[in-house]
DNA sequence: CTAATATCAGGACAACTGATATAT
DNA sequence: CATATATCAGTTTTCCTGATATTA
């Protein structure tokens, strides 16, 4: 029984959903008019992301781990190709198979555009919030990988 | 003054920018592979938010508050009043203008879909975050609000 | 005449589905 | 032959820019 605090919570989760929903496209909307030309795109930092935690990987197992179909991540890997931040080695053992590693220019590129803080969000979320409220946001951003890491 | 505590926080906000970012992305892939046919958008949810917090309004303040373009809500506008959500009456002051609101049979699906609790989203918030954790991103996503409405 | 509202038309982008070549 | 990788081609979705009619 509790069918009623049952519902309570469920009515809950439910509005915190919607409100999820909506803070998704707005803001996605607000990085996309921020963003210049030469910015990477969501997809683009996830796989810069994961390739710097677990390492060199291929392009079947990036999709995978993004969850991902295998032909969505041609075109993201090719943009972080041609922007000299990720390069592709064959795999000697696997002739199908394409290992992709971030390039030291990457690791150059990722302290400069940290130190430059010219980014648009990075500005805002300093300039709005102070360091007690990143701290929730850090711990949420958390909670909310979970969700998303199936 | 203070240089390196200036660089260690800016780090570290650009570090939290770039987790939003990935976050973003995959959050939304999520949603759309979970969603069945007659779902509602991210911008469609929104809308009705707003119409419910603020009451009726125009098109264009509609898309004002949305951060989009007067041109981009027109397809949301027009699929919620396609599903019988919202509804459309002329302003008698001005002829320009049409006064957009939440029709009854909003509010009915409104509470059916909040009982049905049959979104993924909602289910997966409750069944992988804790009530404590589920207020942590009530929290979060109040901040990110601040950042997202100018 | 200038400004604001609503809308049409075409385009860019990111991810999708389906199909194909190659290697295991 | 069955499976896995990588990729080509075309479609869908969502929001964009540009242009136009109407009313204030």
């Amino acid at each position: 029984m509790h069918a009623a605090l049952d519902d309570r919570q469920a009515s809950r989760a439910s509005m915190l959903a919607q409100d999820l929903r909506a803070l998704l496209g707005k803001l996605k909307r607000r990085l996309r008019e921020q963003s210049h030309v030469g910015d990477l795109t969501p997809s683009q930092i996830s796989v810069l992301l994961r390739l710097e935690k677990d390492g060199p990987a291929t392009a079947s197992s990036l999709a995978r781990a993004e969850g991902m179909r295998p032909q969505s991540i041609v075109p993201v890997i090719a943009a972080l190709e041609n922007a000299g931040l990720v390069a592709g080695a064959p795999d000697p053992a696997d002739g199908r198979q394409t290992i992709l590693s971030l390039t030291k220019a990457c690791r150059t590129w990722a302290e400069k555009s940290r130190a430059a803080r010219q980014d648009w969000l990075t500005r805002t979320l300093q300039a709005r919030l102070s360091l007690q409220e990143q701290d929730k946001l850090v711990e949420a951003v958390a909670l909310l990988n979970r969700l998303v890491d199936d």
